[in-house]
DNA sequence: TTGTAGGCGTTATCAG
DNA sequence: CTGATAACGCCTACAA
């Protein structure tokens, strides 16, 4: 199997430069000799060196998609979003998972830097730490290739971020809860990642503009379904009685669902709950969950779409937003 | 940036090999050469081209992963059980989603393949096709490189199979089903792939034992939850009364609960539910799916260690099986 | 249209 | 312990 370049050459009677020609169509190579030496690869099986072209062209056509969580639900999603995409456009995904340590998500990109991809997609808003000097791996990176940073954002030379406005969803979603009688909504969330804070932020600005108290709204909570249902339970046991819930995923929603229906809650009579990401589990809840979707698959494309045109050195946007979408399912009573 | 081991070996007033060899960490090296190297390499940044190493070596250290769809929950994990165990082995993980078109998985296999991947990792039983000869792009590969199948079987040089006994884990449900009184159950898939088809065999072999009657008993489903459910009301609404569902995944299953809610079957007292693969779904569900776990992360864990014994020139067995777990909850009442 | 030769950045062999 | 040099396989001016 250990065919190169040389073998087929002789074989074909013609230098290696003409069968490197042929084997990136060049033009310049009479129908007859590239007739011949295709055939020959054709029958002999060879494949051209990977290594080698990557050596000489300086590139390997890798891209190296960084995410915390793979098995994630959600990021899942983005991934294989991603993937296809890249594929679409002549490019292999390294894909590396980091957890949600910082130190850990240094090494991962600092790896794949050194695997020579060229670029780098970092999924999930919790790549961009608060602290802005935790981000500074991030900005040296950037010297070396484009960085995609989706759901999150970080100005700076070479980072593209593509994200959806989660503030205005959340705000809009509270906003319509509160004027239509579910005036005391509380906010779930796990994690202040950038786009954990958006969403906080949009449900505290809502909550002010309606003049609502704005105390014992916001609660960390973690864990799996049961978790945030027991969690839910000793709130509410505790005298915290709430009427509406607007979770930061969709895990959270269905724990909060479960609660409703421990405590014997009627939903959406009694309370409203929003969850988020519109994932699979939407539809696996019962009532179905009231979601928001935030068009994971567009942005994904537009990634992809925006890093080809970097490499095609064309003009491109540093900060890309979209909106959200609103769907509405049964844990809800609203209309469109 | 472009800095090589020649501006290395420059600057510390040495031979690239004494910097290669410092790089390599060949014991060959005073100490105090080897610190001159070291902090010069610290201080100028510099990173051994990945490339070039690549093609010495002929290995860049990746594994191509391949699978249908990462979005999928079940190979979503899979993929990162992989990617986790791998990168603790050294190695990267190139991902390739190929669909679900055995035309469309040939391409991205020999896409991995021209890359240069050291193995290759086939995950999810539909790799393998019924027609025989609709696996042989896979045999050929595996004249390249070691190809790991999971949850799949063939039978040829250099492919190294690991499984769960889906076979006997659909068996002992059913059988235990059959004997506690829900003599009447119904198996739902929606792919016959291999592990599909040693499902629904246990399935039916459990039938057989019990002197059941086999006919109307296994059905072919497709979609998303509601259409399932959807499926299921108008299968009983047609006559067929069936107690008890052997559903082939989790979500098939959630189906199959929202299916019996809508006709008002309690369950497990009218009706028993069964899911598989234990996936995050079943603790959604309402009431929580008793569900089939098969052992993904340990088949996972134990392909990347057969992988690198194979590396190891260590002798291996070409097909390991685990055995399934029976995880109870609320859709039957079972005991264990 | 085709061939020659240099370069890409390592690793590894063989002298010293 | 260190250095010179030949692979590794491809691409691409430049020449013919």
């Amino acid at each position: 199997m250990g065919m190169n370049i040389y073998d087929i050459s002789k074989k074909a009677g013609v230098s290696i430069a003409t069968v490197s020609r042929v084997l990136n169509n060049s033009p310049s190579v009479s129908t007859k000799t590239r007739n011949k030496i295709l055939s020959i690869i054709e029958e002999s099986g060879y494949m051209p060196n990977a290594y080698a072209r990557g050596l000489g062209l300086n590139s390997m056509n890798t891209i190296g998609i960084l995410c915390a969580d793979s098995s994630d639900i959600y990021l899942a999603n983005a991934v294989f979003y991603l993937e296809r995409e890249l594929k679409n456009n002549g490019y292999n995904s390294i894909l590396c998972c980091t957890g949600y340590e910082p130190k850990d998500k240094e090494n991962c990109l600092k790896l794949l830097l050194s695997k020579k991809v060229d670029a780098l997609i970092l999924v999930g808003s919790n790549f961009v730490e608060k602290t802005a000097t935790d981000n500074n791996y991030i900005l040296e990176a950037a010297n070396q290739v484009p960085i995609m940073l989706i759901n999150g954002y970080l100005k700076a030379p070479n980072i593209y971020c593509i994200l959806c406005d989660e503030h205005q969803a959340v705000y809009d979603i509270t906003d319509k809860l509160i004027k239509n009688d579910y005036s005391d909504p509380i906010f779930l969330y796990r994690l202040l990642s950038f786009s954990g804070i958006q969403k906080k932020d949009g449900f505290l600005q809502a909550i002010q503009e309606n003049n609502i108290e704005n105390e014992n709204r916001v609660y960390e909570c973690s864990g799996d379904v049961t978790d945030i249902k027991n969690y839910l339970i000793s709130l509410y046991k505790s005298g915290r009685h709430f009427n509406g819930i607007i979770a930061s995923d969709d895990e959270i929603a269905i724990g909060a669902v479960k609660f409703a229906k421990a405590m014997k809650l009627s939903i959406p009579k009694n309370i409203s709950i929003v969850g988020h990401n519109n994932s699979k589990l939407a539809k696996c809840c019962e009532p179905e969950l009231t979601s928001i979707d935030n068009k994971l698959e567009t942005i994904c494309i537009q990634t992809v779409l925006t890093l080809m045109r970097i490499f095609n050195n064309e003009n491109v946007a540093g900060r890309t937003v979209f909106s959200a979408d609103l769907v509405l399912r049964e844990t809800t009573n609203l209309r469109s």
